[in-house]
DNA sequence: CGTCCGTTGTGACCTTTGTCATTGTTGCGG
DNA sequence: CCGCAACAATGACAAAGGTCACAACGGACG
């Protein structure tokens, strides 16, 4: 029950975006090798600074990679879903793993090491190609939070947050409303009346402290600020955008 | 004079380590395409945002990445110098460059366009996995600055960018005091008395202050203060580190 | 139904960061 | 040698960020 069988393995690794164009051959010895992995939250993947054995695909679950600091205070670099890989990068240049990972729910991965991994690319170069296009996209993301940090206040990162995860859980009930491509004339959801967004928020306080790299009370307060303001309300675990547009506009609020 | 020969082209490629064992026919190639451009300090070599076209090679001189905020405040990511590369990552990921690139000196450099390298990568697997491993540092350069600007205050970053200028400039003067392998016991380095460390300070204080992400009267005032306790002192454009462990613990301390 | 624990809201307070305005310094070109 | 322009220091504030302590809330579970 806990172990998958060789097919359902290789059926796993073709699921992975990164590995789509694999020709049957290669996926057949990632598989051969690959190593199960079940992990809990709360459960420590790997820490900051162990050396790096190899890299994890996720089959099922979440995971979370942030660094800690000496006073416990915690910050997110990138959270992976199901497709995801981990760890692609310091498989390549010999040093140890830069941050720590934590699965966000029980996680069934995939540990390919190395070596594995490596001789792999060296087949393929379309594969190292596409490696390179996916840490791309990584070094885009922490560019992202280095200017948050350097440039924007609690608050303005928080409703950025926010917007995140609006357009996450809800991508089908309101495209954004000032958004791509100029055409969305002032039209109805741009008004402040539009539909009260609702979604389910899965998150605690803390963990959003932990995303926007500051402490539990500020995200507190600063929720409390954007209700009284009549932006968003909290009714239970579910959070309720009042208004979008002025969200959007403090996600954007340059200080 | 400006121009540079086929044959300088070539030599000044395979001074790069990322193309240090590309064979003849390779370098061959890239210098055919590559095109020589000039660039001063306050041009701009490409901005955030901008599509893409490809890569530069440093042959001389060194160049800044950073980010500029609505404000004009600026957070620099990377300096790069003779031999280094930028934008080798932008190249695979099909966006625009994620940040802007300014030289800080007269310099010189080759540009590399995405498609001839791409067909590079493409030929050679080797060259993919050492661009990856080069990605890969810059990566945990990337994570490194989110931390400093996560969990450390203006002061320590300070203490971190003197550290690490005072390195860089005089390598062979003091092995760091405190350093790798344990084995430096508590010698003659470690006492308060040693050597007074003198360094040239390239920078303005305006430049610090771009480097760790704060404002300039900071850094003016945070100079004063390691002054006033000490530490070290400025003698117009030197900086004479007089307490080299304090600032050691400075750099190190968490919060 | 009551208890307990993780989570949240908040007040008081202090420190750090950032802004603005002003003055001092320095090095360089004329 | 003068004066200009860039750079640096500094005082006075204002505001944001962070800490601590504690009260209140809300489920999960016995």
């Amino acid at each position: 029950m806990s172990l998958l069988s060789k097919e359902e393995i290789a059926a796993a690794l073709k699921a992975v975006p990164l590995f789509a164009d694999l020709d049957d051959r290669q996926i057949e010895t990632l598989a051969q090798r690959a190593v199960v992995r079940r992990a809990e939250p709360g459960e420590l993947l790997f820490a900051a600074g162990d050396p790096c054995m190899g890299l994890y695909v996720i089959v099922s679950g979440a995971v979370k990679i942030l660094k800690e600091s000496a006073q416990g205070r915690e910050q997110v670099l990138a959270i992976e879903r199901k497709g995801g890989v981990v760890a692609e990068l310091p498989v390549f240049d010999g040093g140890p793993y830069p941050a720590s990972c934590v699965p966000l729910e029980p996680s069934l991965l995939l540990f390919i090491s190395k070596q594995d991994f490596r001789l792999c690319c060296r087949r393929d170069p379309e594969l190292a190609l596409k490696v390179l296009a996916s840490v791309g996209k990584r070094l885009r993301h922490l560019v992202g939070i280095i200017e948050e940090l350097s440039f924007l206040t609690v608050r303005t990162r928080l409703a950025a947050l926010l917007l995140q995860i609006v357009q996450e859980q809800a991508p089908q009930k309101a495209a954004n409303s000032s958004s791509a491509g100029a055409k969305a004339r002032e039209g109805v959801i741009t008004r402040k009346t539009a539909a009260p967004l609702r979604v389910p928020l899965r998150m605690t306080q803390q963990e959003m402290a932990a995303r926007i790299g500051t402490v539990r009370e500020l995200v507190s307060r600063n929720l409390g600020r954007l209700q009284a303001e009549g932006i968003l309300r909290l009714e239970g675990h579910t959070l309720v955008i009042e208004d979008l547009p002025r969200l959007e506009q403090e996600a954007l609020s340059q200080e």
